[in-house]
DNA sequence: ATTTGCATGTCGACT
DNA sequence: AGTCGACGTGCAAAT
């Protein structure tokens, strides 16, 4: 009735028992059951983004009676199916990968690996996260010439209100610091501003 | 065609587009999606255990065309439908927990908490992990009169070699130190060699 | 093959 | 609402 060699999907009444790194019983209900491609296992509930149940890639499929075993190296899923709703064959399925994902943290790590290139100095000591008064700075390197440079972080276009936030962090320090923009664009308005109080 | 308003599953020609913690583009193919009772959505390709895209519970859907927007706080998912090929609303679908998953670490902490009267004395410090030449031992308790507690933590019943292997690790230790197993129960072999080594 | 560190981590507990 | 820590973390890059 499943064939366990195809990528499919189950909705049925079952229950599953798991042991492996831990042990676990899930009470009999009405599941969501996913095998894929690379014979990873899934099984979700109505509610959470993790699943019950889970096994990755590597997942063998045994059938017997109206039990599915799946085992992968130490571990073991046992689903006990009382009922089928819905038996889809995946076929097709695509495996594209999600494209570009630049997170902030990213980005600042990425400033921090070649902060010098950037700065175009010689950077003594970093800190990520410094706290100031009004909140933190994404970064703020030291160079050897004790000159502070503050670096705000954006992940999209810099706005107004970026380089406002930053004019009130440099009002903390003292004359020997330098405030920067760190974005892949800036908006027009923010630019204007920038070179208006010339930080 | 598709009830936003219930839990449902789709198989369909599709791609996504994801902006808020970070920012993505899933290219189109064939993936399957996934909105839960407590309004998560999950968007899974043939591999991986983790889906490419997904909303956490508190995604708010909207159709526009053959286009489902999801929002949820600062995030959004934009899902372009080419075309449906299985759409499952998702009855009844169980929300049971997963029960008892008790982890060996889950098991070493909760002795840690009230070691003095497992061990009928007063610990001074223990060390977890603890490293000896045959390998870390799980829990190494040092008390007030300098004696040693050392203690493998079983999660399943102790075997033979369990007791063996804490042998070894105990001849590392002066007479100050006092092997332990603790596990849920042990195995008659396993217990008769305790027995006969006196630890 | 193993280790390291990130993640749109997720999730639950606690403040 | 924010913080903290655990997770059967999963996952990919570096070693």
């Amino acid at each position: 009735m499943i064939d366990i060699s195809k990528p499919f999907l189950l909705y049925a009444n079952c229950s599953v028992i798991y042991d492996g790194r831990a042990s676990s019983t899930l009470s009999n209900g009405n599941y969501l059951v996913i095998y894929k491609k690379d014979k990873s296992l899934l099984i979700h509930a109505s509610d959470k983004s993790t699943p019950r149940n889970y096994q990755s890639s590597g997942t063998i499929l045994r059938q017997e009676n109206n039990h599915i075993i799946a085992t992968r190296k130490q571990e073991k899923i046992i689903i006990n199916i009382q009922d089928i709703f819905n038996y889809i064959e995946l076929d097709d399925w695509s495996d594209n990968q999600v494209v570009v994902a630049k997170t902030e943290k990213e980005l600042v790590d990425k400033i921090c690996k070649s902060i010098d290139s950037y700065l175009k100095t010689t950077v003594r000591t970093t800190h990520l996260e410094y706290v100031t008064e009004y909140g933190p700075v994404d970064i703020m390197a030291e160079d050897i010439n004790n000159i502070k440079h503050v670096i705000e972080v954006k992940r999209k276009r810099a706005t107004l209100s970026n380089v406002s936030q930053l004019k009130r962090y440099m009002e903390k320090f003292d004359n020997n610091a330098r405030g920067y923009i760190a974005s892949p664009e800036i908006s027009k308005n923010a630019n204007k501003y920038l070179s208006l109080i010339h930080i």
